[in-house]
DNA sequence: AAAATTTGACCGCA
DNA sequence: TGCGGTCAAATTTT
């Protein structure tokens, strides 16, 4: 069966049972906050669903609205569109609103090459010169395109004035499990972060360890990390972005998120990780001496908002109700994280 | 063997 | 026609 297809019918079908779910919810013992995750567990569903069949159906609608630097608007002629039409021309989608939904200023001593690993899983799928740029652009797609449906992308560049500067636009929703499994995890710290005065990233970034194209020119130098993001001054900072030193195989096998939990919510975050509360540019740099155990082998790390689609809120999902309902520790409690 | 990356070809838009 | 973006075969990595 074609992939979108049945991606389809997993969320329209997910819709329902969570559905389900809510009315067993409705019950006035339950807790609001489980209630709202299952609403927002809903419309994420359908949200998806609704993005394979029509691109300019409720996706564009609720998003949260992210101010976008906008710097290289591109066509709307993404592989996703060509991909689907050539299978099926009942899916004709296409953007009206074309544009990144975010662009993220990496820095990086110690590694700087290539896919900024940011808590996704990328599969690259090509690479471009731009004139004028005197470093190639990396294109990135979500490794669970095909097996999920997932329409995230993003572009990775180095900066021409700041060799040590990457700049990532994303474009598109994670609509992959990976998504929601990390939202689910990091918004809360956020939001309990938040609520101390303290203001964390949600997102990480981590920078993968290739080498190529003389970049150890600078992990000799430098080992630091730096993150800026940009793009994000509508006052109200969606992607205040996450820290951490997590190697990417801690990323991929999934321990990523226990070492998040553990570092962050039982309080062995340092603070070195904690972004200053910027609503235009979030900058902070991670010293080595942050990293603990962590360096030996952590070349880098880096944070940067992901895709400004990806709703916190509405990426929430079962694995996030998990945590509700037995990890007492985690700050479901807090009634900013359900605004 | 499977997954990921590389890289030249191809395509559409300006 | 040139450029940016994507495709896809070949190659490399895991």
């Amino acid at each position: 069966m074609d992939w979108e297809l049945q991606t389809v019918l997993n969320e329209l079908t997910e819709g329902r049972e969570v559905t389900t779910q809510l009315m067993s919810h409705l019950h006035p013992c339950s807790s609001h906050q489980t209630r709202q995750l299952l609403l927002d567990k809903i419309l994420r569903s359908y949200d998806k669903a609704l993005s394979i069949l029509n691109w300019n159906g409720s996706v564009v609608e609720t998003k949260p609205a992210v101010a976008v630097l906008e710097s290289s608007p591109c066509t709307d002629r993404s592989d996703t569109v060509s991909e689907v039409s050539d299978k099926k021309d009942v899916f004709k989608k296409r953007k009206t609103s074309s544009g990144w939904t975010e662009q993220v200023r990496v820095c990086s001593g110690a590694s700087l090459d290539n896919p900024l690993e940011d808590g996704y899983c990328w599969r690259k799928y090509g690479q471009k010169a731009i004139l004028g740029s005197n470093f190639p652009r990396g294109y990135y797609r979500c490794t669970h395109r095909h097996s999920q449906g997932c329409l995230a992308i993003k572009q990775v560049q180095r900066s021409d004035n700041d060799p040590t500067v990457f700049e990532v636009k994303y474009r598109g929703r994670h609509t992959c499990n990976q998504a929601s499994h990390f939202t689910a995890t990091f918004v809360p710290v956020s939001a309990e972060l938040k609520e101390q005065g303290n203001h964390s990233r949600k997102r990480l970034h981590l920078l993968e360890e290739k080498e190529n194209q003389g970049q150890h020119i600078f992990s000799s130098f430098e080992t630091g990390l730096k993150v800026k993001t940009e793009g994000l001054g509508n006052g109200e900072n969606i992607f205040p972005s996450f820290s951490f030193p997590v190697e990417p195989e801690e990323v991929r096998n999934g321990s990523f998120v226990e070492a998040i939990m553990e570092n962050n919510i039982m309080g062995n975050l340092s603070p070195a990780f904690m972004s200053p509360e910027t609503s235009e540019s979030n900058y902070f740099s991670v010293s080595p001496c942050h990293m603990g155990s962590f360096e030996s082998d952590l070349t880098d790390i880096i944070s940067g908002p992901t895709s400004v689609t990806n709703s916190p809120i509405g990426d929430l999902d079962i694995s996030s109700l998990d945590k509700l309902e037995f990890d007492p520790s985690f700050p479901f409690d807090n009634p900013e994280f359900f605004s």
